[in-house]
DNA sequence: TGTTTTTTAATTGTGTACAACTTAATTTTG
DNA sequence: CAAAATTAAGTTGTACACAATTAAAAAACA
């Protein structure tokens, strides 16, 4: 075959195999507070800007409303946070976080730690990873 | 907010955010062959090896067959393979292509220098990525 | 001002991911 | 050999992703 199509030269798989294996990693840390990994991310984002409308969660997450509004749904099913449509711009649904929400902060904050100790339990250079993770960042907001 | 909870911060999320871009740059050049990018990474194992059963394709992809056994049927449908159980042992589907399939390898095989034309388009360095190839592939596979 | 354009979320439909479980076939082992 | 353990695929259910479309509201503009 063309060496140019052998799996191993595929960048995009690498990473692909990559990020399903790093989310698989964080799962057990996120199933202690009942969420999951793209919902972790949406709160990573509240716990910094307090309260975002979808649009704003979008940009940050690069994701759109088509798979944000089912997960924020959830989220307000389970009590983290309230969607409320703004009253300036009847268009915009402002997502914020409940009590419940604010406090699991706390718990999550352990979470980078812990991830760090699992990832060395698993010879993977912590250290490494920094390195990419600043290369990564390049890439995608050039 | 605590500053390792911050977004930036967080390795994961950029390996996620940049697997789902490379993922949508692939599209276009995936979209001519009527075929997906998961689709398309079976693809480049078979072209590969010619024939597999499910447990090696899971094995080189990182897939379980929960993921696998209905993608597989949509590529059985698109006749591009053919999904047979083996003679010896009963438990194995042995995935071959079909002739259709061989010759997508032929079209399939300028995608990745337009990849890598289209990613210069995008002001991303291809060198930086074929950096982060070899980085990648050493976090994976320890 | 009224119409066109743009913006924001939501919806619909298709296709992954993956945990947990099932089923059937093969191996292992007492 | 027969029971127990293991293995390979498939199934079920939940949760993303994302393209394409819709609907309503706001902004732009002729």
């Amino acid at each position: 075959m063309k060496e140019i199509l052998k799996l191993e030269n595929q960048l995009c798989f690498h990473i692909y195999a990559l990020s399903r294996k790093i989310t698989s990693m964080y799962q057990p840390f996120l199933a202690n507070l009942g969420i999951t990994y793209p919902q972790y991310l949406v709160m990573l984002v509240l716990w910094e800007k307090e309260s975002v409308n979808v649009k704003e969660l979008g940009d940050c997450l690069l994701l759109d409303s088509g798979t944000l509004t089912p997960l924020l749904k959830r989220l307000e099913k389970n009590k983290l946070i309230t969607r409320t449509r703004s009253d300036k711009d009847e268009r915009i649904v402002i997502i914020s976080l409940t009590q419940q929400g604010k406090k699991m902060e706390e718990q999550a904050a352990n979470i980078p730690l812990q991830f760090s100790k699992h990832i060395k339990s698993c010879n993977v250079n912590p250290k490494y990873l920094q390195k990419l993770v600043k290369e990564v960042t390049g890439v995608i907001y050039q």
